[in-house]
DNA sequence: GGAATAGGCGCC
DNA sequence: AAAGGGCGCCTATTCC
């Protein structure tokens, strides 16, 4: 290997000469950013920079006769002209490896380089894709494993570095990044070369976008709405719970907070509250589903009123902290003011996005507050919100699945959750409910009498009465499990799209021998969740002879397993879609601005939003046959000013 | 005093 | 007792 600091014309002109040699020739590509830490609300290890003040330090490049050329831009002394690196950046293959192209992508974008000719491929998501799994795949990691090089150590920033001080280290990561490219490229089945190339990759640059667009809040509208109204209610309500709960007359210590599940313990041994089950550690639960029921059946008036204030209150910080003091610190420290959440192609087990730092993912949809909230998300001057959710998306990949009555009720344009309505003789609102839970995540009859006030044996006869309604869920759920436990020595199942998720928990008794440690925190888990015996083994049954705690989680990975594949599928489904409709929009007219698992939300200049609706309907709706399903994949998108007029 | 955990709750 | 999947963030409390 040779590293070459591009500093003077001749081994610009020489890395130019090299690329010319070979048209086929792909390369590894790593850029160096300097810049302030971004602040989090949470303490981290690493701080990652703040990308509204980041800065181009420099790339490096790879090429495949192990010579580097690393272009520094931004360091002490010496640096190459930018008219080199533009003509560098120009001169690249179409293939471009890159480890985390969402970084890449977007810090080369924002520094005007234009990426529109480059078709990325990332070695983290290959890695990822290869590997099944999230974590351990860095750069620095998987260059030991695969590569079994070490990556030169690094203390400190970039900014008071020349560039021949990081000459061996850059290189060796754009080295790195292309031959555990190319070594992954070789390790993964066509399926999912098509899934890296075509799905993953681009949707990783898409995400750099939204991170790097953000979106608007007004902030200012929202404390005078939301704010008010919160604050309105909070003095009012604080004043009565004060009032009620002051226990010793004048004393303010006796006072109980609504917030803190320690002192709420009072009321339920005092007979003011009912108790609705016991928590890990073995308080009684003080939660929503406790506080509604007794909202209706405590004991006494003043305990029912106290339940409802509780709730109230609890509401009311929860839109302070979190929508309102949460979002300020946010936006503050970016210099144009806007929201602009982190979204994680790597963090969810299934393959969904994940966002935070705020979480997108989690803004009020229903309730008081929600209104306010999504009005205050306003499409920038000039432009309009175009929205599209998929219509139930889950429980159509689940009946394509199925089969049998199951698709051909959707095949029909059947009101599904109404029919569960009427087999359960519940409203439709329940059936809906009764869908995901019992239908998709396999819930039981304990859930089921709790969720919806029925007895134990009433739950169980429902139940029974849905799998009689629906048999095809009931032998799809079991020819998953049958398959996915064939396979050893680790259980594994795959969306769609071809992604792996390892499910070690159908196999309980060899994963405590193969991986103790990992056995172990789900064990722990399970025995606190679900307050069982360590100890107890089961007597009868199909488990017989198992221990509880074993069978429990046998049952969790079932869950995992038949979820995993519609959940995962449908996020394959959108990222295909988002990806597509990306490709062929027109940036300067229109764009992606966030996701929320079956919602994506544009934004496009006025006079294209009934283009773009169309644009958005046609290419999430089309990765329903793309993708090789039968059952009706269907987007309806809404035009608005607001993040609210566009929802629902 | 800061870090970690628990309980709780927002979303799909 | 046969237990719903996937996330991130807040406050209160406890630990060190």
């Amino acid at each position: 290997m040779k590293f070459h600091l591009v500093t003077t014309e001749a081994k610009h002109e020489r890395f130019l000469r090299l690329l010319a040699k070979d048209e086929s020739w792909v390369v590894g590509f790593d850029t160096e950013a300097v810049g302030p830490a971004r602040r989090y609300s949470k303490a981290r290890d690493k701080p990652f920079l703040n990308m509204g003040y980041a800065a181009l330090q420099g790339f490096s490049i790879a090429l495949p006769n192990e010579e580097v050329f690393y272009y520094p831009l931004r360091h002490r002394k010496q640096n190459a002209k930018w008219r080199w690196a533009e003509a560098a950046w120009e001169a690249l293959p179409l293939s471009v490896w890159a480890h985390n192209v969402k970084f890449d992508s977007r810090l080369m974008e924002q520094e005007g380089f234009n990426i529109d000719g480059v078709e990325w491929l990332d070695s983290m998501l290959a890695a990822w894709l290869h590997y099944g799994r999230n974590s351990e795949i860095s750069l620095k990691y998987l260059a030991k494993e695969v590569l079994d090089r070490e990556s030169p150590e690094w203390q400190g920033s970039l900014i008071d570095k020349t560039g021949a001080e990081v000459l061996e280290y850059v290189c060796h990561d754009a080295l790195n990044t292309l031959q555990l490219g190319e070594y992954l490229w070789e390790k993964l089945t066509p399926r999912l070369r098509k899934t890296l190339g075509e799905v993953e990759t681009p949707f990783a640059v898409e995400l750099g976008r939204m991170e790097a667009r953000g979106i608007k809040l007004d902030l200012e509208k929202l404390e005078a709405t939301m704010g008010t109204l919160a604050d309105g209610n909070l003095t009012t309500d604080q004043a009565e719970w004060d009032e009620l709960t002051d226990i010793i007359p004048g004393d303010p210590g006796s006072y109980i907070s609504p917030n803190s599940a320690k002192q709420l313990q009072e009321f339920f041994l005092d007979g003011t509250w009912v108790e609705r089950g016991t928590t890990s550690t073995g308080a009684f639960k003080t939660g929503k589903d406790t506080l509604e029921y007794n909202e209706k059946n405590a004991q006494t008036e003043t305990g029912r009123r106290l339940a409802e204030l509780c709730l109230r209150i609890r509401a009311a910080k929860k839109v302070k902290g979190t929508y309102l003091d949460g979002f300020y610190e946010e936006m503050r420290q970016w210099p144009d003011r806007r929201i602009h959440a982190e979204l994680h192609q790597l963090v969810a087990r299934t393959g969904r996005l994940s966002s935070s730092n705020p979480n997108i993912q989690n803004q009020l949809a229903r309730g008081e507050y929600a209104p306010f909230l999504k009005q205050c998300y306003v499409a920038d001057e000039g432009e309009l919100f175009v929205s599209a959710d998929y219509a139930q998306i889950e429980l159509r990949l689940f009946a394509e699945l199925a089969g049998g009555t199951l698709l051909q009720a959707f095949l029909d344009g059947v009101d599904l959750h109404q029919r569960t309505a009427d087999a359960l003789a519940e409203s439709r609102e329940d059936g809906k409910k009764f869908n995901f839970a019992f239908l998709i995540y396999g819930g039981g009859p304990g859930k089921a009498s709790r969720e919806f006030g029925w007895t134990f044996t009433e739950a169980k006869e429902k139940i029974a009465a849905i799998a009689a309604e629906y048999p095809e869920a009931q032998a799809f759920r079991e020819k998953v499990i049958t398959r996915v436990l064939r396979r050893a020595p680790v259980p594994f199942v795959r969306t769609k799209a071809g992604r792996l998720r390892w499910v070690p928990e159908l196999r309980p008794n060899e994963w405590k021998v193969r991986d103790p440690e990992a056995y172990q925190k789900k064990h722990d888990y399970l025995i606190k969740e679900y307050k069982i015996d360590p100890y107890e083994e089961v007597q009868w049954g199909d488990f017989a002879g198992w221990l509880a705690v074993d069978r429990a989680m046998r049952m969790s990975g079932e869950r995992i397993a038949v979820n995993t594949i519609i959940q995962g599928s449908a996020a394959d489904l959108a990222k295909l879609g988002m990806v597509n409709f990306a490709r062929e929009a027109d940036r300067s007219l229109m764009r992606i601005v966030t996701m929320v698992h079956d919602e994506v939300l544009c934004s496009s200049f006025s006079g294209a939003a009934q283009s773009c609706a169309k644009l958005l309907k046609q290419h999430m709706e089309q990765a329903g046959p793309f993708m090789g399903y039968s059952v009706p994949i269907l987007a309806e998108p809404q035009i608005g000013k607001t993040w609210f007029d566009v929802h629902g």
